[in-house]
DNA sequence: ATTATGTATTTTGTATACACGCGCAAAGTA
DNA sequence: TACTTTGCGCGTGTATACAAAATACATAAT
């Protein structure tokens, strides 16, 4: 693969959205706040096309709320926004899991309980943002072996709109050796192929992340 | 109420984005066929700015693919993107079902219902466009009494993804009596709040539409 | 004849200019 | 004083102009 040659030439739009995108979630553009055009591309350097058509994707991608003639602002979630989105990640994770014991070669796997294992590595050594970081990604990673891109995509939807509420979750006190636990069983099930219980852990655990972050919302 | 009176001042956006996706289920627009911007927005008198955002939403919404510097393509699904599409529909509506025997009041349980029957009767006349139409409806209509917005608007997505591939299956000999017999199930499940039931019979009746759809692709 | 290379043409990407609608504020009226 | 009304400024919506890239084509070299 000539990937490491190949000089990437992203657009405008696609440097934009993924820009904007991280600014909504790591909230320096507040939910709730109007998006200032003007500012905003002077800060970004574009023009206001390449950056409007950025808004058009993340407003589909559920991020912003483009209100015609009154501008746009950043998506506030609503505790039943939250409610529901996890509720529908629970069940499209349980479908992951399912799908995945049946799918999934033994090498892919075992690859991710090697990830598996990194996680527990940085929750012995109470590495919060690696260990943050690693879980994205085994969720992530779980939603491939489904072998299912529709499946993938929403995943990664839904994930994208709760980054930001997760991320902030994240930093309370605590209930990290719950959430552990449930790796733990999740990678069990796994190992075991066994799909129904590893649907209902991966279920499990994302209803359990509804009481871990409600309070923060 | 002047909604008589009050003109529509909906937004080009808005408005390409809705003629644009017409276009694209009735295949107007041919998957796999590139979109002609130059050609496209005489048709539709409108200029390139709002064209192309629109563009963009639909890009995000997954109809269309956005190739930089090399033109949009109508999305063209795989016979494997089908069949992830109503896999993941299925688990939707599954979910949908259930909580829909949770959550709904009576009355709505009883317009539903009605709606059935009215279906019901188009079967029994042969009416296959009514019938259709009311299909959709049926199941965004179910969709609702879940109350979970996020599920609403992940099956609405799909649905409209899958709009014109079923619409072809739907043109073929039959199995519409299958169909037909589905919604019965249905429906008694929902007149008895049988969750478990109603999701298993939502589930099941996807699992049928790939059957009946899998050679028109 | 076939491939390579340079040029012309088309098409996309981005910037900018113009127009219109919304909201706010000042002035007017009850 | 409170409540409309009207005018103005500003921001959004749309059109167009310009720049850059890609494709198609023709010509030349092997």
């Amino acid at each position: 693969m000539a990937a490491s040659i190949a000089i990437t030439n992203r657009s405008l739009h696609d440097q934009v959205v993924s820009r904007v995108r991280d600014l909504i979630i790591e909230g320096t553009l507040e939910p709730g706040s109007r998006i200032d055009e003007a500012h905003l591309i002077e800060e970004l350097g574009v023009s206001r096309t390449p950056f409007r058509e950025a808004l058009r994707t993340l407003a589909a991608e559920g991020l912003v709320i483009v209100r015609p003639s009154k501008g746009s602002i950043v998506r506030k979630l609503t505790p039943e926004d939250v409610f529901s989105m996890l509720e529908v990640l629970g069940n499209l994770e349980r479908l992951a899991g399912e799908l995945a014991c049946e799918r999934a070669s033994d090498q892919e796997i075992a690859a991710l309980i090697d990830l598996h294992n990194s996680m527990m590595e940085c929750y012995r050594t109470r590495e919060r943002m690696p260990y943050y970081k690693m879980n994205q990604e085994f969720h992530s990673r779980l939603a491939e072996l489904s072998k299912n891109e529709t499946l993938q995509e929403m995943q990664a939807n839904i994930q994208a709109r709760l980054k930001r509420i997760r991320y902030i979750g994240n930093q309370e006190p605590d209930s990290w050796a719950g959430a552990v636990a449930d790796h733990e069983e999740m990678v069990r099930a796994l190992k075991n192929r066994d799909g129904k219980r590893l649907g209902d852990a991966m279920a499990g655990h994302l209803g359990k992340t509804w009481e871990r972050v409600k309070d923060s919302i």
